[in-house]
DNA sequence: CGATAAGTTGAACTGGCTCAAGTCATGTGG
DNA sequence: CCACATGACTTGAGCCAGTTCAACTTATCG
């Protein structure tokens, strides 16, 4: 049951060529006759609500998902049995590239929030990039985004510390949030404080003071998960962010 | 200047078809025709000596370099002015992959010994896997497995201690060796405390102190850098690694 | 052979963890 | 629609793994 005002995001018949993620999403760099192709192996618009899994690890692998709306993490559980997140995904984002090299999904994904996706059998996905050159580089640019991504990720769990992982996550969701023309300086936390602790390699209390500490210094507003960042040049120079990237 | 044993890793002339590291290589899962059509793209057999770049971060992208002989690793140099370790590579690896994304490598590349490696162009690379299906197939895999490499070091690095962390890469490195037909047991370390410190997110004081303990409960000896598992059961224990995977 | 880089070990310090006690939000069943 | 249970969050206090700084030994190489 969608509302009215949400079709547009949630309108499981849209096609690729129509849907305003297509400059974010797997589209990028191909004309309209090769979108129509796309379009033609593209199993769309499925809904989820929260908690409800994308794939479990272990799953075999058949498909790679884009997201359409909500968010979502991907986690592997320890053998302790506790989880670590492994990534965080929103609106225009792949989920799913981790099963590509051995058949099998290496993590959970699970809906953080009511939301829906697009599925692409990889299968097809193989045979189509192989007819469409600019759909396979297209594919290889976004795998290669993902390497990119782990390693920045890894760089910062080796090199920093609580309140600079803390800042340089507010500023990845800011900017994606920029990029799908949201509000940059306010949003909602889609993980609770012990995911975010797992996502970055620290505990929940430590997140939730390093919260309080930037609250206290003016840099950002915390109400619960609703986040209002006041002074963002300051929360890039807690962030470490070269003077350049500013 | 190569001595006799040593011709068949490094002789300039060798084809992907001959080499002997084609197993782990690009050329898994291609047919001797395939492997032929690839031959003609690379470039190969260069050698390097110590402290040489296969390229710098920040050089503009145009190929993937596949390891022949010696190791690599990838390093980012943080604004403050020292280097972060992102990855250690050894022979039948492939290094460079996070160029593609952004078309500009977001690593530089160093040998750690003499070494040699081919060059592969990517660009090239590109129009024969839309020709050679198991080619493109084995490149998204490529790249696949790259991804899950990045995420269980991420994992180790937001869940891991010290002693884990060693132990991880100890045994990763064991199980390279394996692969080509060396000894697990037995290897040389192809960096230096601080180089592994900063791979492993802790400081090479630590790492030496690691050492110094797994020594003292016999699971090693270390000489330097040449290491002698002792005991490979005790070893994965100390990383924690699963009783399935053991 | 001497200089310089690499590695070891000790001692003191500290950021983040653990444990604990409490408040606040959310949602479910009566 | 409220009450109460449960999960999410905050804050404090003590502790500890790993860092930092320092002194020293051992390799490496021109």
């Amino acid at each position: 049951m969608q509302s009215r005002a949400r079709v547009c995001h949630t309108n499981p018949g849209i096609s690729c060529g129509d849907c305003r993620l297509g400059e974010l999403c797997l589209p990028i760099a191909l004309d309209a006759q090769e979108i129509t192709r796309l379009d033609e192996i593209v199993k769309r618009g499925r809904a989820l609500s929260k908690g409800d899994y994308l794939y479990r690890e272990g799953d075999v692998f058949n498909a790679i998902y884009a997201i359409r709306a909500g968010s979502f993490k991907t986690f592997k559980s320890t053998w302790e049995g506790d989880e670590q997140v492994t990534g965080l995904f929103l609106p225009g984002e792949i989920v799913g590239m981790d099963g590509i090299s051995s058949n099998r999904h290496g993590n959970s994904a699970i809906a953080l929030e009511t939301g829906s996706f697009c599925e692409i059998p990889f299968h097809q996905l193989e045979e189509l990039s192989a007819r469409i050159p600019s759909l396979q580089g297209r594919f290889f640019r976004l795998m290669g985004q993902e390497i990119v991504k782990d390693q920045q990720m890894l760089t910062m769990l080796s090199s920093n510390d609580a309140e600079e992982r803390v800042a340089a996550l507010l500023l990845s969701i800011s900017s994606r949030n920029h990029r799908r023309k949201l509000s940059a300086t306010q949003f909602r936390l889609p993980m609770t404080r012990a995911e975010i602790g797992s996502y970055l390699g620290i505990t929940l209390e430590t997140v939730s003071r390093v919260f309080s500490r930037l609250q206290k210094q003016n840099i950002l507003t915390v109400d619960n998960k609703e986040i209002h960042v006041l002074d963002m040049a300051a929360l890039k120079g807690v962030a470490r962010v070269k003077p350049a990237d500013c």
